[in-house]
Formats: C-alpha cells, sequence, structure tokens
DNA sequence: CAAATTTCAGTTCCACTGAGATGG
DNA sequence: CCCATCTCAGTGAAACTGAAATTT
C-alpha cells in the first residue's frame, strides 16, 4: 500500500505543482466546498490536515487570494476562513488535474474495480479515522 | 489512497523504530532474503530505492552487522551486499511485527476483502513499475 | 568515448511535536 | 483554573535531483 501510495503521490504532486498547488491546498479548498466556512480548527478535523500545516498551507491559499481569513465576532479566538470565487474557481481547476491523474494511476483497472478499490480504502479510513 | 497509506506508513514507522528499525530496512532485507546477494544499484531496483537512500541505509543496516558490504572482484565498480545470521534474523523480527500491523491496519476487512485490496494494489503496482 | 556504480549534498512534501500567546 | 484556538519553529521519514569520482 506504501509503494502504490507513494506512485499516487508522486503523481499528484507533479500535477498540483503544475498547476501552482500542493496536495495540502486541494484538500483544504475541497473541505470548504463541501462543508463551507469554517475555523481554521475545524478545517484541520474536517480534512485530516495538522493544526501547524493548516496554518502554512492557508496563509498560501490567502496569498494567492483563494481564501480570506476574518475574524469570528462570536468567539475571537477564531479565524473563519471562507473560500473566493477565485478559489472556487481554482478548486474546479484541481478537480479536472486530479481527475486525469486518477485516470492514468488506475489506468489498469476497470470501472467496477475502482469502485472496489474506493470502497476498500474509505472502509479503512472510516475504521481508523471516523467521520 | 494518500490518506489510507498515510495511516498505514504511520502504524509501519512506529513498529519500525520499536524494532530500531525502519521501512527501508525491511523492504532491503527482504529483498536480499528473495533474491539473494546483490549490487547497492541492484539492490536499489529490486525494492523501489532510490540510489542514494540505498547508500545509506546499507550503512545503517552493515552498522548494525545486519549486512556485509564487499569489494566485488569481477567489477570493482560494485559493492556486493551480502545478509549476515543476525540480518536474516531480524528480518524475521521485523516480519512478525509487520504481521500485527498489517492485523491492526486491516482489522476492518474480511480476509476476502483483504486478499481483494492486495490483489489490486498489485495490479496498480505491476502497471506503474514492472517487475 | 559511453555507460554503470557508488557516494555526497541538497530539495520537496507530508506528518508531526512542543511551546507560546490569546481568548472563552 | 481549564480548555480551545492560532501561530511559530523545528524534527523526521520518504522520495527525489544533480553532480562528482571510479571503473568497465
Amino acid at each position: 500500500m506504501t509503494r502504490a501510495a507513494a506512485r499516487a503521490h508522486r503523481l499528484v504532486s507533479e500535477a498540483m505543482a503544475s498547476a501552482g498547488a500542493r496536495g495540502y491546498h486541494y484538500r483544504l479548498l475541497a473541505a470548504l466546498a463541501e462543508s463551507g466556512p469554517a475555523s481554521q480548527a475545524e478545517l484541520g478535523r474536517r480534512s485530516s490536515i495538522d493544526r501547524s500545516d493548516v496554518v502554512a498551507s492557508i496563509n498560501e491559499l490567502a496569498g494567492a487570494g483563494f481564501v480570506e481569513r476574518t475574524a469570528d465576532p462570536a468567539d475571537r479566538r477564531r479565524n473563519v476562513v471562507t473560500m473566493t470565487p477565485a478559489g472556487t474557481e481554482q478548486l474546479r481547476r484541481l478537480d479536472g488535474v486530479l481527475g486525469d491523474i486518477q485516470d492514468e494511476l488506475l489506468a489498469p483497472l476497470s470501472a467496477g474495480e475502482r469502485d472496489q478499490l474506493t470502497r476498500l480504502l474509505i472502509r479503512l479510513l472510516d475504521h481508523h479515522a471516523p467521520g
């Protein structure tokens, strides 16, 4: 599994780099699109990214104009992170890029086998990191 | 896949560390046990480890007495790496450790599903890195 | 000459740790 | 007081790159 993932990881990193992004960017943007604005801590929990790495990645995404950080008036400890229209557009781009990568990675498998593989992996993930 | 692998990777790293080893060590020892003594470049190809990383890992394994480096009289560019009895013993230990880790990682899957998952992953690996 | 091997030094990405400051 | 949040600084494994020296 770690070796197959290394291959996947390499493909993803290359593709993300060519789009001026990194793996964390996609996961954060996807989490924002799926469940809406959130604090950085909440974003980290939703996307299984370490709190420290969320800081750096949100810095980068904010610098590129893909997300905005605003103080939460209801809880001044929090920064509420919101996607901008440019962020939505970037997520759409990255989705396309990732689709191509999945096709390349999963090329030897039939559609049914791809489903099987993803179902099994999701079962593992749910068991070890429920949510 | 990358997230499931991250979980797997963490379990493996912890277990290897507790046995005083690292993932590369297991892969190198396993390659030596399976196909016999080899040059460092050949070992790297057999175990899909980068040439640069083979150097450091063999240094560590040799320092612990698990492998021996000897000059190849037939080709003076080469170092021939051989497993010692202590290396065979260490591989046996690591095999046991990894078995436990696999049980923990694959706990939510039935035996048939584990087979399915490994077969699918092996198909991916063979396609992208034949051999 | 081209090609393979070994080695060194450095990079990138991901995951994590520890600690501090702020606020609830 | 305890707890959550955000941030910074740093560690470490894994995979990779580029280049040099040696030998075939």
